[in-house]
Parts: structure tokens; C-alpha cells; sequence
DNA sequence: TATTGTTATACTCTATAACTATA
DNA sequence: TATAGTTATAGAGTATAACAATA
């Protein structure tokens, strides 16, 4: 196999590797009654504390209008609350419920035991090994997104 | 740094990394009328040629109803036509326009430019290690999500 | 009776634009 | 005048269920 190809079949499994771990996590939230938008911002909301909703648009880096759709779906199934915020009438400040807390705390938990799971079949030099490539993909891939902006399929 | 430290810390960023290349994806594809869902079908097309739309559900893993939109979008922006089935008068035909394969031609060509571009500055070891670890990675996943389906955020 | 694709209906995520209430 | 969040509107992806035409 030559080089070229080499790197095609890695990259074609970094693909299926996101793919994979996209639709896993998918099917887990959803056994909790949450989606991958709705957890974003719940996890967001764990590690910052109550915050606005204007914040959480940022933070999300989408609109103030998707914003209200998705802290909507998230009181109304329970996982947080929307009070008027104390100091800006015009704001109101979203915070986690005991149960979007303790999901949230949970959901770290799993993705710890993920983690472990997916390395500890690993020898210290093979874990080395791909960390190390790991974080030059990365790296590569930051770089190229802030020059440019392309990529294949 | 501990084990469990470390690891958490490769997961993290193979998770950067399937988000960033989700992104750029999108915003490339974006340029050319297309999103990733009526892609995925184009590439499924590209393969295997001419298909039903049956076929195409099953490839795609998605319900018949979901091509029926696809498959909309693909023909109003000129990728691919849809033609009645010569042989079964309940199917219809689908196949690539011009523009189509020249579309998913060129979105070879740029994939493998992407491989070239995130792995040519490995050496011959670092890249070894990494496809290693990748293989090793995709494995365990593959074997956990047969085995149950869960993980975390 | 079984299969192919459609219409009908619904939910989620996403965006922009116009508007309300407040700063 | 500027900001926070909403209503209004729209498009894409996804699903199930009912139905038509054909096998």
C-alpha cells in the first residue's frame, strides 16, 4: 500500500470513528430523553452555572432564537428552569434542575468509563503513539480551518 | 498526569476532531448547494450507480419517506434525475447528472488532498503509531456498540 | 399479499427578521 | 439607542402511518 492510500484508509476511519461515536451518543441521550443540542447547552449550564440566554448563544455559537427552542424543550422536560434574572429585567437566567444536574454529573461519569474503554486495551507506547498523532492531526486541522475552510466529504 | 487523566484528555480530543471535521464538511459542501445528508446519498450513487430509492433507504440506513426529500432536493438543484424503473413500474431510478459525478469526482480528489494535508507532516513512525492506535480505537467501539450501545456526551 | 414510493402529520435543529420590554 | 428574548416564518433532516399503484 502506498503512501497515499495509507492515509486515505486512516482518514476514512477517523470519518467512521466520528460517525460512530456521533451515533452512540445519540441513542444513549435519547434514552435519557435528551438530544445532542439539548445536552450541549445542559453541559455548558453545569460548567458555567446559571447563566443567560443571551450567554448561552455565545457560548453554542448559535442564534438567540435557537436558543429559546431548545431551554424550552429542556423545562419542559425538566432538566432545567428559566427565572427572571435578579438585576435585568429583560434577561432571564436558565438553571440546571437537581435532574439535569445529576445527569449531567452522571453523563461525565460515562464518558470517563467511555474513556477507559476505548484505551485501556492499549500498551503505554501505543497510547503514546496515537496521542501523540492525535494531537498533530488536530493541530493541523486548527490550522487549515483558520487559513482557509475546505474539506472533502 | 494519571491514566484515567490522560485518556479523558484523548477522548476530548478525538471529539474536537469529529466536530471539526463535521464543520468544515458543512461549510464545503455549502459552497457547492449541497448538505451532508443529500452528499451522503450522492456518494452512495457514485458507488453503486443507478439505484432505487429502496436501495438508497437501506444504504443510507434512513426511511423510504427521508429519500423521498432527498432525492427532491438533489433533482431541483440538478444532481441527479429521477426516471422510471424499466422493468418495475412501482420503482423509480435514480442516477447522477453530469454535474453530479463531476461533483463527487472532484469531492474525491479533495478528500485525498485532506488525508495528504492532516498526515504529511507525520513521520513514517508517527504516522504508524497513529494508524495503530486509530485501528485499535475503532475496534473496541465497534465491538461495544454491538455488544450494548452506550456511552457518554 | 407484499413491495415501492407517496401524501399526511409531527418533532428537532437551524436561521433571519420584526417586535416587545427593558436598559 | 442598544440589548434580551420573543413571535413569525422558513428550510432541512428525521420518523411513523395510511394509501396508491404495481408485483
Amino acid at each position: 500500500m502506498g503512501d497515499a492510500e495509507r492515509r486515505g484508509t486512516a482518514l476514512g476511519q477517523v470519518l467512521e470513528l466520528a460517525i460512530l461515536l456521533n451515533d452512540d451518543m445519540t441513542r444513549a441521550l435519547a434514552r435519557d430523553g435528551l438530544t445532542v443540542a439539548r445536552t450541549h447547552l445542559l453541559w455548558e449550564l453545569h460548567r458555567r452555572g446559571p447563566s443567560t440566554q443571551r450567554v448561552l448563544a455565545d457560548a453554542l455559537g448559535v442564534s438567540p432564537r435557537n436558543i429559546t427552542g431548545l431551554v424550552d424543550g429542556l423545562v419542559a422536560t425538566g432538566f432545567v428552569t428559566r427565572e427572571p434574572h435578579p438585576g435585568d429585567r429583560r434577561a432571564t437566567l436558565v438553571s440546571p434542575t437537581g435532574h439535569g444536574t445529576r445527569t449531567a454529573s452522571r453523563m461525565e461519569e460515562e464518558r470517563a468509563h467511555l474513556a477507559e474503554l476505548l484505551f485501556s486495551t492499549m500498551s503505554e507506547r501505543q497510547f503514546d503513539g496515537f496521542a501523540d498523532g492525535l494531537e498533530l492531526v488536530l493541530t493541523r486541522l486548527r490550522e487549515e480551518i483558520t487559513t482557509a475552510g475546505k474539506a472533502g466529504p
